[in-house]
DNA sequence: AAGCCTCTACTACCGGAGTAGTTGGTGCCG
DNA sequence: CGGCACCAACTACTCCGGTAGTAGAGGCTT
């Protein structure tokens, strides 16, 4: 269940929008996607083309086609973050942190304040990974 | 002085060779990204190209020509880091921040390390910017 | 001088993302 | 019942990154 590596930037919106609605149809995504200002017929067919490849699936209600990711958002972010770590960064991701410190993206504080939400969340439930 | 935005693995990594080499000739860059086994004429190909672009530029030393970057890194990086964070993380870099955490890339400690490391730095040398 | 070697220049091709028009089926409304 | 409105399927096209072969130019060797 390795995710995808290569997603354009539409495909991308397409899964987070079907990852926020968790099914939808083909209008809705459309419709969450207006100011992108594109054809439904493009929408359509990029979902097609997604579910060839196994990124969504679908199920009929009615006349509609209802789609769903079928991947997990969590492995999405993995890999494409582990690509940009791995393309930008030599492999290293506190480098990427690093980055977004020295380019003021974010700041001292904020990571603070991130850590000790972490460092709370971790204390209550103790996680293992493979 | 905006940098691109949509730059190919391939693009990348000869951006990247160029900037640790400050100047470098066509079999330079193919003999540093060796690993990837692509043809001499490739790496020229896509120099070429890129140069169209005004990614890299070039003087010539008898019969070779000397590519250099014509783009900042630093200005890359933001890019493509603010790329990813806007398409993925709804624009908020910390939330990547979280991601490299939950997901085992990085260790609180690793960014404690960072954080006093950027906070010594800034008391050194306070950065302003714009 | 003849040929070889080393580079760049040009051209071509593939695959995939993105975009949209056209078609054909089907239910609904008058 | 006949047309309208909606919707998915199919098809086609563009653009670009990536890849490489071939041609041509200029120096180097013997």
């Amino acid at each position: 269940m390795k995710g995808p590596r290569n997603l354009g930037d539409l495909q991308l919106a397409i899964l987070r929008t079907l990852w926020q609605h968790g099914e939808a149809a083909v209008s809705t995504v459309h419709e969450a996607l207006r100011d992108r200002d594109l054809a439904l017929t493009t929408i359509a067919t990029m979902l097609r083309k997604m579910e060839e490849k196994g990124l969504v699936a679908h199920t009929e209600r009615g006349r509609q086609f209802l789609y769903r990711a079928e991947v997990d958002p969590e492995l999405v972010q993995k890999n494409l973050v582990g690509d940009l770590v791995t393309r930008l960064f030599d492999g290293d991701p506190l480098a990427l942190v690093n980055h977004l410190l020295r380019a003021g993206e974010i700041e001292l504080g904020e990571l603070d304040d991130l850590r000790r939400k972490v460092a709370e969340a971790e204390r209550k439930q103790p996680k293992e990974r493979p």
